[in-house]
DNA sequence: AGAACCTACAACTAAAGTGTTGTACGTTGT
DNA sequence: ACAACGTACAACACTTTAGTTGTAGGTTCT
């Protein structure tokens, strides 16, 4: 077995994870729903009392950022307890220091190329 | 003036502001200009080559990533030179630190919590 | 001037996302 | 058993997005 029941997706290495993940977070609601469900674990129908849509609407953003791994669901009796999944947070985190440290490498040539030109003088 | 031209939105405190710059962020092609436009300055043009699609769908992805405050066009006499902003990358940074240090919060009221049980027995 | 190149933008199609309502089914509690 | 609650899911309407093609205008170079 490579993968246990509950891991979270590989959004580093899957390009198309990543774009779920982000896409998850480019709501405001669902960005929202990360903050709670992280503070404590709601049932989805008490996380829909927060928000101005129907319950069926919250359901599904709560699919879209479990679809993204960037939540859980856990059956309780009747209901379904909501909790974040902090490893995704993590590696939503890690893509973007990749992009960032891109970024860094060729402002440190372009400052060292400055500081030779400084030398030359 | 509160602000300059060519200020980076402010993603922090503007929702709609972040919505745009996760929405930017969940496409594997702008997320490779971003590192492309990272590494060195790079036409819009010359960056089409590298996609499997037109120049005007590339141009479009710029333009995405634009507003989302990810990237910055230059003039450059008959071309537009395409720059990452790193300011917007650790804003980006920034908000998913916040959604991170919720969980933490939690987390550590869970295990201060779990240590109590501990002195108990 | 004219050819080649880069960009801007509108119009269009296809697909995906977001919300709604309605229905069905298991669980809880009286 | 029955009513109330929580969830799952399908069907539908509306909006947005991603790609295409086509047209137009400015720049570079000979």
């Amino acid at each position: 077995m490579t993968a246990r029941s509950g891991d979270v997706p590989d959004s580093l290495s899957d390009p198309e994870q990543a774009d779920r993940m982000f896409h998850a977070l480019a709501d405001r609601t669902r960005r929202d729903i990360v903050v709670r469900a992280a503070r404590g674990d709601h049932s989805v129908s008490s996380l829909a009392r927060h928000y101005p849509m129907t319950f069926a609407a919250v359901q599904r953003h709560v699919a879209v950022l479990e679809r993204a791994g960037l939540v859980r669901k856990e059956p309780r009796g009747r209901e379904q307890l909501v909790r974040t999944e902090a490893i995704a947070l993590r590696q939503a985190h890690e893509l973007l220091d990749r992009l960032e440290v891109q970024w860094l490498e060729r402002f440190d040539r372009f400052s060292q190329e400055l500081h030779e030109h400084n030398e030359d003088q």
